[in-house]
DNA sequence: CTCAAGCATAAACATATGTGAGTGCGGCTA
DNA sequence: TAGCCGCACTCACATATGTTTATGCTTGAG
């Protein structure tokens, strides 16, 4: 293949090895690629899919409107990501997902979805792993966000984005692009935007973080981790059989 | 079968028909039952286990610990619940459960899961499709951690945690079984108890609740609902085809 | 080259929620 | 039957974070 390696296939065989037919299968099931511009939604609160997005590139976030406007976003996707795997089996969504940046997108058939759980088992055990792991995040943020700091939920944050960056080769050293408002991070961590510069600059100020326009560079990882109580466990960073 | 349904079974077929194999597989999955002592652990943070817990009867909690001694509970869970299916995959726990009252939980190896993934691809289906709603949960809580106020905040995890039980056989009329603390539920919501305490009593004053003892009823569920924001999309409560 | 838009930043002030230290009730247990 | 313990509940006070409003970059459109 001339083609640059799948990045969910990345993903993946960073916690267990596919085979050629796994993988084969995973690159004909990719059904069109499309592109949605940064703003706008991919798929919708209400949608009833019958296909999943997967992310090839850019930057996109789960999100929910709660009344007065307020926005919350439950999960930062990367490339590799899928970002609707869910509606396979949920049906219908009950929360939008908006590009942050230009997105290039594969539509994955739910089809193709069930016949792979049909014919390859262990491939269907690492897309449910795939979410599995969604889950694990999610568990990770409502801890740091119930019983965290502002300071040290975006620490963690931080180090969590960095890590799944690097992940799929999207890191230059100690520096990824992170291209995400302050307003889009406090609907992350639900925090307000002035509390996010806030901390933002408290993080610099400790010499943990450079933030310039888009690009993001750890200074100091051990501190970061430390100030964001983070350990990578919940990201299952392991090689195993499963 | 003389004996009460599995509450798993009832489970999952309010959300698709399980075929008599399916349930009978499900059935012997079961490799034996154990009793767990309330504020006893069933499965530890850093545990791998080559099983996964089934909660048949009681209530508990996932939980993590971070550094001061903070406690933040990211899932209570009821009757019919798996404890740690992610397990199966994720092999090791990132979090702790915790029995919150006396408990009784089945036990289903890894091996046995694997061997339905093997066999069982809609069965399959139905196992991932609980962990899914686990996480469509998550995010829930998230959107309403990070964007509800600390009232609406509790009288959404109420509308939840009473559909919930209702759905498994536990509701008699307006009233459930609530055998929960206010500090657990301050750990659940990110909350002091002191403000816990202050909370619910704004919605006893409000006629939207009464909770005395472990009894907690439900006074003006429209109400409660529009307090809370509450939508049951995301309990995926629909009967269709997985 | 200019303007407008979006964004980061700032300061003053407001408030939801946390903290610490207690009281008192009800139910076990000896 | 007494005493203890966990738990709900209170009050006074502290503070992390939100709100409002404004300023000035930077960047892209025209």
């Amino acid at each position: 293949m001339t083609r640059m390696t799948n990045p969910l296939i990345l993903k993946l065989e960073q916690r267990d090895q596919l085979s050629d037919a796994e993988k084969r299968a995973l690159e004909t099931a990719i059904s069109r690629v499309r592109v949605v511009e940064a703003d706008e939604d991919i798929v919708r609160e209400g949608d009833r899919p019958n296909e999943s997005s997967l992310l090839l590139d850019g930057f996109a976030a789960r999100y929910k409107i709660v009344s007065n406007g307020r926005r919350q976003i439950s999960a930062l996707h990367v490339p590799g990501d899928f970002l609707d795997l869910h509606s396979f089996l949920l049906k219908t969504m009950d929360h939008g997902v908006l590009a942050l940046t230009t997105c290039r997108i594969a539509a994955v058939p739910h089809a193709t979805l069930e016949k792979i759980t049909d014919e390859y088992p262990h491939l269907t055990r690492m897309l449910w792993l795939n979410t599995l792991i969604d889950g694990a995040i999610h568990r990770e943020w409502l801890t740091a966000m119930g019983r965290l700091s502002a300071t040290a939920h975006m620490a963690h944050l931080i180090c969590e984005l960095y890590l799944r960056l690097k992940l799929v080769g999207r890191a230059e050293g100690d520096t990824v692009q992170l291209p995400i408002t302050q307003a889009e991070l406090g609907d992350t961590l639900g925090l307000s935007t002035v509390h996010v510069n806030r901390v933002l600059q408290e993080l610099r100020k400790e010499g943990l973080i450079r933030f310039q326009g888009d690009a993001l560079t750890i200074l100091d990882w051990e501190r970061l981790k430390t100030v964001g109580e983070f350990t990578s466990t919940y990201l299952s960073l392991q090689n195993e059989d499963r």
